[in-house]
DNA sequence: CACTTAAATGCAACTTAGTTGTATTTAAGT
DNA sequence: ACTTAAATACAACTAAGTTGCATTTAAGTG
């Protein structure tokens, strides 16, 4: 699905900086931070926040914070858990497990921290 | 086991702040962020993200990032999941299931971002 | 029990991701 | 083209956490 069509689909004014930013999204292979981006949009870091956090509303994109201070964001996609690394940083995106007993409560989503397979490999040495 | 013998055991000066937060840290029933206790602990805030960060690299306390943008401790105990209301921000204590696939990786928590049961009722209603 | 010293504390200044206020611009319906 | 509510850019702000540094203190030594 292209952005054009989503936008319209959730009654969002087509503008540059909407289509741009889910553009990036659409493409990315793992949860995105601003300052990942912002070289590339080159949009005010406000418009930028204004309208993912309305992405957000509109179900389009998750996010969540990490280690580093720093909120992810991610299109909607089939749900699967992220592994942050304690020590680098890095984010990888894992297979979730089935989760039970959550007697009410619904899942966003599930951030694992843990030291990565690089991290654990320098640990050791 | 009793703050004393714990930072004896890691070698760790035995001052009042670290005593106070150790055991604030160990009676508490779920993780807290410096603001939930500053007022109870009145040291400086220094003082206790030094402290605790030390604690970390000691493996006395694990923290995570929550969505309300604060760090969360907790003190080592039999591993579990917590749950983080993105709406309320409430975080609670849940059963971690087993994960498999991490090749190489190793977890030091899991955090899992959704509604609470009394946010999801909220929203029906 | 002083005495020493490396480590811990308190305070203030700083950092930085993200938010907010507001004047200006623009998408899109008429 | 015209209108207007919504979106943008810019600057000022917020707040959690960090850092530099002068002062204090835990705890080992003679």
């Amino acid at each position: 699905m292209d952005v054009t069509t989503i936008l319209k689909q959730k009654n969002l004014k087509l503008t540059p900086a909407r289509k741009a930013i889910l553009e990036v999204l659409l493409h990315a292979k793992k949860p995105i931070a601003y300052d990942d981006v912002k070289e590339e949009l080159a949009m005010d870091k406000a418009t930028f926040y204004r309208n993912i956090t309305k992405f957000e509303e509109e179900h389009i994109v998750t996010s969540f914070e990490s280690n580093d201070k720093k909120r992810y964001f991610e299109s909607m996609k089939p749900r699967h858990a992220h592994f942050v690394c304690t020590t680098c940083n890095k984010i990888e995106c894992v297979q979730e497990s089935p989760i039970t007993n959550l007697e009410g409560r619904t899942i966003e989503n599930i951030v694992i921290n843990g030291k990565c397979q690089d991290c654990n490999v320098l640990l050791k040495s």
